[in-house]
DNA sequence: TCCTAAAATTGACCATGGTCACTTTGTAAG
DNA sequence: CTTACAAAGTGACCATGGTCAATTTTAGGA
């Protein structure tokens, strides 16, 4: 017989991640220690992992609410159709995503679900972000020979892509707006 | 003054890839521990890392070391010109890069060279990947409207996206090569 | 109010990558 | 052959994420 979840979890829960949110306003993601996030919430390390599975899933937790907090205002707003204007409604989503090269390489290693039953916070964000750019895109002014399904994966890849060459001093000398355009471009409006 | 490097440097280097290598073949890349590592090779632990920066930069030279084979198989043969060739040219590449999820991230994370002055084997071999394809793509039959530069680096972010996917439970219906003959047949051969 | 089982919490302990002051070894110069 | 010094190697120790048996707290029912 299960248990209602008591109000102690919830506030012990909040005071975990308000704790962490605190730390990485301080000193960035990639310098987040457990155990100062369990001493500034004052509580044991043991309950650190009885609410998260690991480090790994209070950083989902938190990444993904900003980055569905970047793409609600995206939603928010009228929808793009040109390529400058999805790059630009997506701006913050691709900004967040690379304030860290450790931020970075967590979006990718979660990005997909590693099993159907279990979609972690970052998979969901980027299922979302995909299907609000196939909204975009099908009715944008761009080819109509491929699904915009196909489109908005393509875009996903490509944003990839950009952000992580911002991350290579080999290719630092053009700017990430400009090479994902040229990469958009060539991809949804292509001249043959 | 700086004396020659003794022979005993190469031979423990070796003797630490050797072992390093064995401890894979028997475990997978994943479960490789440096203490494994080095009693099997007979040395303190403080020598491993007085031959590799971290374990990590153990991994880079192993896996480029894999992944350069496999390129020098593909160029051996006769220059790919159409998408399934290509696609199966870069077959045992891809298949390498994703015998692991753990080798997969790995690469991703290295794949950029994170200062001018120092490139590692892995985006090195990046590199070397982009300049094949794109010698390729040069005598291939497909859309001329945009730099075959930028062709191969598109294709470089389509394989990356398709092995991506490989790793995801939500997208596992389609099989990798003809996900990626989708994406590249859209990318490189477009009917507007 | 008291009892009890489930839920929540605790902290000593473990696993593993990485550091560094110290020791040993190789070799070039005298 | 010695000697001196730099290169190579050592292993105790540290940092940090994660585990789990034991303890405390909560709340529903008698």
């Amino acid at each position: 017989m299960q248990r209602p979840i008591q109000k102690r979890t919830l506030k012990t829960r909040a005071r975990l991640i308000s704790a962490a949110e605190d730390v990485i306003q301080k000193s960035g993601y990639e310098a987040l220690r457990v155990e100062e996030v369990v001493q500034a919430a004052g509580v044991a390390k043991g309950t650190f992992f009885a609410h998260f599975r690991d480090k790994d899933a209070l950083m989902e937790i938190l990444l993904a609410e900003k980055l569905n907090a970047c793409l609600d205002q995206a939603e928010a707003e009228k929808p793009p159709k040109s390529v400058p204007q999805i790059i630009a409604a997506l701006e913050p989503v691709h900004s967040f995503m690379t304030v860290e090269r450790y931020v970075f390489d967590l979006l990718i290693r979660y990005s997909g679900a590693t099993a159907i039953a279990e979609i972690g916070p970052i998979a969901y964000f980027f299922e979302r972000y995909f299907r609000v750019v196939m909204m975009w895109l099908e009715d944008a002014n761009i080819r109509q020979d491929v699904p915009s399904e196909l489109l908005a994966e393509g875009v996903q890849a490509f944003a990839i892509q950009t952000m992580s060459l911002k991350f290579c001093a080999l290719h630092a000398s053009t700017s990430f707006s400009d090479r994902l355009k040229v990469y958009l471009e060539a991809w949804l409006t292509p001249a043959r």
